[in-house]
DNA sequence: TGCTATTTGTGTTTTAAAACACCAAAAGTA
DNA sequence: TACTTTTGGTGTTTTAAAACACAAATAGCA
């Protein structure tokens, strides 16, 4: 990772019309902009990890970057993946807590660090902003309650299948419309879906015999849309 | 489920010093009194279910309420439990979506309703307020992820040691100081715990024959807590 | 009060998924 | 380039927990 406050990216976190800042204005925006810190990370560099304390809020811009918790035995949860413009680590620094998640890059990532003062300094005189926040967070939370459920309760060919809705649902397709536009290890795609990392190669295997993906490597080509949501819901 | 405008304890959901809205002005606080409804609900009683509309902020004022989502055949898992003076059913109300869970009372219980416009008002024109529910929701989001990954990978016996010592913290002990001070029935324990009602039962045997526990019906008594506290680390 | 329904409790069987073991392919790296 | 490390892939064994099955106790109810 190294620091570069000039790549012009980073005003992409504010400006984006897909940011939860749009809609801010020019004075909120600049109190923003003049309090942050830009950086750099190759693929699978750690962004921050469990324990750290939240310096502000972490924008990604570019990249892609995967938010897990450890368990037992190290075993990892992926809980979140992100994509840019969003936010990472939002939850430690509001809950005025550290983290209790890990952030790694899955591919060369651009990120920014906002200042937390001026931050909540902009959250307090701007009820529409910060209610966007509440919605923000009330939406995730939503997400993880349901995550919770089907994690447990789901059979393995119907976390696996889930998992590949997540992800186009997240990332999109490539411009074939059909190649899932993010490469995941088959350990990192268990790690997602509550597997051991053979059952993951094993299932997927499955989906590809049944016709319902295609395999290139790490590419992952959806055949059989349907047939995957209809695994996701039967379980 | 019976209304009733005219109990007290209502009162208390805004003027509570463990409440939220502790800290509001008088003329927030009057906003929020003047629109809201009351009622009461006997045991095992639906407050609100899985793709309800929410109405306003319900205000838990007396009793104790299970949250759960339903997932595979029907299968509950309890993702919350409310005690008073507490907020149910807020996820929904803030995300802008219909409930994702249910909400049933497992004793009486009371409830009041604040309109979501008033409340709506308040948060946009107090920005410490609105912080405090920013935080009470990326408190709710850590539990909620920490949760996923416990259910999901501990073994039954750490899961069920969790769970009652989730119980305490939520609840408290009896006057004797040892008696978790909340009733649930072996399938609920089981919902909480992602484990199937003769596991709990068993599971609970096995605490009791281990000195870690003690049973008295639906009562549990707490004997040994640094075993629990182990078990649920190791388990 | 007796009758039904639910909850609690226990033993047995089945099964889904982990664990283990091993080899092949690919990707870093010296 | 060869060498090491990581990732992908497959078969076999083991195991934790669900599923099933059936009493006993308790609670709800007429």
């Amino acid at each position: 990772m190294y620091y570069d406050n000039n790549f012009k990216d980073c005003i992409d976190c504010i400006n984006n019309e897909n940011s939860v800042f749009f809609g801010l204005s020019n004075d909120e925006k600049k109190i923003l902009s003049q309090n942050y810190t830009c950086s750099k990370y190759k693929k699978n560099e750690v962004i921050y990890k469990e324990g750290d304390k939240p310096m502000g809020l972490i924008c990604l811009s570019k990249g892609k970057v995967k938010i897990f918790k450890e368990g037992i035995g190290g075993r990892e949860q992926i809980v979140r993946m992100a994509k840019p413009v969003g936010f990472i680590g939002y939850r430690a620094l509001f809950a005025n807590e550290n983290y209790i998640s890990s952030a790694i890059s899955i591919e060369e990532s651009e990120v920014c660090v906002l200042d937390k003062a001026s931050l909540l300094k902009v959250i307090k005189n701007n009820g529409d902003f910060a209610l966007k926040l509440i919605n923000l967070l009330a939406k995730e939370l939503g997400f993880s309650n349901k995550r919770t459920v089907t994690l447990t309760q789901k059979h393995i060919r119907g976390r696996l299948a889930e998992s590949l809705l997540f992800l186009i649902d997240t990332y999109g397709y490539e411009e074939d419309n059909k190649t899932i536009k993010v490469y995941l290890s088959r350990g990192d795609l268990a790690n997602l879906s509550n597997m051991t990392t053979s059952n993951a190669i094993r299932t997927l295997s499955s989906f590809a015999s049944e016709k319902v993906i295609a395999l290139n490597g790490k590419k992952i080509i959806i055949k059989d849309l349907k047939m995957l949501q209809r695994i996701n819901r039967l379980g």
